[in-house]
DNA sequence: GCATCCATGTCCGAAAACCGCGAGACATCG
DNA sequence: CGATGTCTCGCGGTTTTCGGACATGGATGC
């Protein structure tokens, strides 16, 4: 609950990609604070809101760095994100959990409980859960590669359909 | 509910005072970020607690221009604290109060209502109590020279003898 | 004057509710 | 029998809600 009375500026950025429009907040220093679909724009703001108080977003354009990855990473190179400054509030767990997200490599998934086990939590898992869900940076943060133990997908913030299409992106054709 | 975890590290010198032994916490930059009596260290732990959550305090000498004002405040020179720079976390409520508190010149006092009534909060009279007891930084944000509306001295966290003690201090020999 | 009572704004701490889970207990169906 | 589905419950961190507390100040009634 941040009390700070000094509000915070990002830019507001929105790059085309095959499942709708993305959304992504930089900040000063180009990292990205927040990426979401743009049908989500509200759960971005109240996201950004949560983590650092008032915040003010003006549309504008990302680094060109920032907006070559997202178009890289949708075209199929699923290394793309690797270069990219993330940089999120959030309590220690949540800190983590989404570092142990970025440790996922495209093409593989984790379970829940394996991804609360990974951050010396083992019966966190619903924990987990929670934290995934309040991720505020998608897709580059990965959250979609978390499914249930038994393969379920379960949740996904920006839609279940996104999830299947990402991870299948990912796949590369292989399997589901 | 600060949520960092990067623990924060504050200078703890001890000055000699008519009225006890004071304690004053100094950061990085040299503003003093509290201030109490000796008999009441805890109480002043746990509010730079509530503020910045952890803390580490050493003990050392504060900035010499910070001791000087404290001895000169008590050796008479009542202005001596106009040049201190104090910095203080709290809400947004909490730091209106308290920056109104060092509106109020050496030698008056306020009632609780015409602080709230200054701050635009003219009903807030018993939230200004609230605020002004948890204020970090005693005797150089004068709570002390806030009174009942019938002239009551009501409280002072440093113990009701402090305050009248201050308050004939900052009279200079007139009146209570 | 003095005791009582009440409306008031803000903040803190405790407690409850919330979940993008997972394991186990059963039931069902070939 | 085994594969599969539904259900229940415990799990742990976060958010939200709620109940008091309080350095007051008026309005009342004696």
């Amino acid at each position: 609950m941040p009390r700070q009375s000094t509000p915070m500026t990002l830019t507001l950025d929105r790059i085309a990609s095959p499942v709708g429009e993305v959304l992504v907040a930089t900040d000063a220093e180009g990292a990205v604070r927040a990426l979401d679909f743009h049908d989500y724009e509200d759960r971005m703001r109240r996201l950004l809101h949560r983590h650092y108080g008032p915040v003010e977003l003006v549309e504008g354009r990302a680094p060109e760095a920032v907006r070559r990855a997202v178009e890289a990473y949708f075209g199929g190179d699923l290394t793309a994100f690797d270069a990219v400054v993330v940089k999120t509030g959030g309590t220690v767990f949540q800190q983590a959990v989404w570092a142990a997200l970025r440790a996922i490599p495209a093409g593989e998934t984790r379970s829940y409980g394996q991804l609360a086990a990974a951050i010396g939590s083992p019966r966190a898992v619903r924990a987990v859960g929670l934290a995934n869900g309040s991720n505020p940076v998608g897709v580059i943060v990965p959250c979609h590669r978390v499914i249930g133990a038994n393969g379920t997908l379960t949740g996904y913030a920006g839609g279940l359909e996104r999830k299947r299409w990402l991870l299948a992106h990912e796949a590369g054709g292989r399997l589901l």
